[in-house]
DNA sequence: AATTAATCGAGACGGTACGTCGGGTCTTATG
DNA sequence: CATAAGACCCGACGTACCGTCTCGATTAATT
């Protein structure tokens, strides 16, 4: 999916001037999630940044507004791919997509997203729509899969799919909210239990 | 309940020079609370906080040993009461329960909580167990009314507790993640029907 | 007069491609003027001068390799004729191009002339010369007028030249040097009671 | 003398909280000196001027509002002990003097005070009068020495002193100014002939 | 007519310095 | 002693300009 969530300009497509360096978007969203990766949230520069990437702080400022924006963005564009899913079976594309969740706010970058979300909740900026796209962006995919279920008749043809999505993601959420540092490194066995234990609970009485 | 939770320090009495004052704690709290309420995270500054609780930078710094702590404390005053429930009713226990930390979550002050834990999950800092601590009172809170109800005979006696709470916070908190600044005026009423079709949906085909 | 000082390019005449664009270059030197005239040496900018002359910047790095270069000639344009004068009198020629360097001054262009002049004293560029050859052309000038009062038996045949042009044209610039903002229009009445004033003391008891 | 001249904020003498560290000022003043003869114009920095001085660049800014009146003040400092001078004889006087200045215009640091001066004349700003009150000092001295001969008998009652001492500090000025970055250094024995021949020129037929 | 080569306006680029702000510490004088 | 005030060092912020570069679009002189 990947669709940029603050979004450098609106793009007046006009060609006039010399264009922006294409690559230098890329080098600088990698270049902010390395560095947020590394030093954190309290460590992270915007003169790093643009150093690693190779580029003034101008070519990062003509881009994004201010620190906020661009780790958003930087943090957003990893959140892709984490939707499709297909094996088959409802519990079983349940069980992945919480896996697939679990997995991305073990890494810094996808915890990320998070903060940023809880951020964005609260402050008097315009950025207040950023968890609810990225929200909605997950939220599509799991009633894709809720959808197929119903046409394979896998569920009942009212099974309230909006719970079962809170549910499910704000129990992933919340579990590893309680995750400390060292503990963040599980192995994939040990999230499949996790998360299968959910999955059961959610869909107990229901298939 | 309101336990220190990172905690003015432990203060070895001694009593030997001017005592300190005793409002003065109470003023910074409540001034870093307002302050964070009004500012946000971004414009929540320590100097801001002092002029407000008409005190000396080092007056706070005294107590608190830096900006974290001091916001953590100042949150952790106003998360109190949420847990102790007993409406007569598994269902409406859980309700109840729900509400009151849908309630929690739409005030600034009770926001910030989530925002430190999530903070709290990936710093390096001693910080981290201040997530598991608030989870814990949350997570005995509703053990004790599974455990009534269990008693009582609403509930099946192999009900699995721990996901039944994190499906239902992990929802409350979910759901609140996706209103926008404006949008977190929310009625009484609205706030039930919300919660009461989470607490349904969790509890569908087990009482 | 009217030498380009440090002057753009060469120019290898070759004539293959589009032709510069003839006009362009005074109106570069013109905006220059005007914009330093406004702003003053701080707040005088490429980008606005480019601006306002209705050209690219391109334009005018491909004829000034830098911004004193330009502000050099475009003061240096603004420097001619001050020196041409012949009153019929010793005296009356020096009061004339005295009263002549005294409006120069008081011309924020002209003044510029010896700002840039002060700057190339010290600075390691290549511009030290500058501030030599404007000043040749006016010593150049008074020492025509010397001969010519020598040879009408006005000046003694021995009259010491040098000093004279330097106490003259030294005396001008301090007493412009005090002149703050608003004291910098002199009414000309004002300007020829000054100046002769300099060259009566100048002159006694040499004539 | 030494008077600050465009000097740290008025000063408004209370006393409460933690006084200015005393030394700081000189430290600054000494390091942007030092910066400014090393670098120029061009390469002076403010961050480099206050790591130099071992200060942080708030202390700095704390008590001048900008580079400019940093720089003005510390060339200021340096413009000292030029006047004062008693040879025993107006011509020694006149020379003595004469030659203070133009070796003070050899310095970097004290041909920065006649940059400035020059920079304020026309700048908007409210530096104006800095060039004023260096020449007024100037002035003083040499009106002074005036004073003593007159009292001697060595001058007429009636020499015009004002247009003696522009002509003199002019004529040292316009010297200076025609110097380039390595004739700069001139020999002692050099500044005595070219000085004796000025003030030989401005004296001739008065004494 | 097609090609070639230079210039043009526009504006993005990598840098560097600016002046501001905030964190956490330190130093006074006053309780 | 603690306190209120506020200066201190540090380092990041977002802005502004410099001088360079890269576009697409002219504009002539040369093929």
């Amino acid at each position: 999916m990947n669709a940029q969530v603050s979004s450098p300009q609106p793009a007046e497509r006009k060609t006039r001037g010399r264009p922006r360096d294409p690559g230098a978007e890329r080098r600088i969203l990698d270049a902010a999630l390395e560095e947020y990766g590394e030093r954190g949230w309290s460590g992270f520069t915007m003169d790093a940044v643009a150093r690693r990437a190779g580029v003034g702080k101008s070519t990062v400022y003509l881009r994004w507004q201010d620190k906020d924006s661009l780790l958003i963005d930087a943090v957003a564009a990893r959140t892709g791919s984490i939707e499709d899913v297909d094996t088959g079976s409802f519990h079983g594309d349940l069980v992945e997509v919480s896996a697939n969740l679990y997995r991305h706010y073990l890494d810094p970058a996808g915890w990320a997203t998070l903060r940023l979300a809880v951020d964005a909740a609260t402050s008097p900026s315009s950025l207040g729509t950023v968890s609810a796209r990225l929200a909605e962006q997950h939220t599509a995919a799991v009633l894709a899969i809720v959808a197929r279920a119903i046409e394979r008749g896998e569920a009942p043809r009212d099974l309230p799919a909006a719970p079962l999505v809170l549910c499910l993601y704000g129990a992933v959420t919340m579990q590893t909210l309680t995750l400390a540092g060292s503990e963040r490194q599980l192995p994939e066995a040990e999230i499949r239990r996790r998360v299968t234990e959910l999955v059961d609970f959610v869909l107990a009485g229901r298939t």
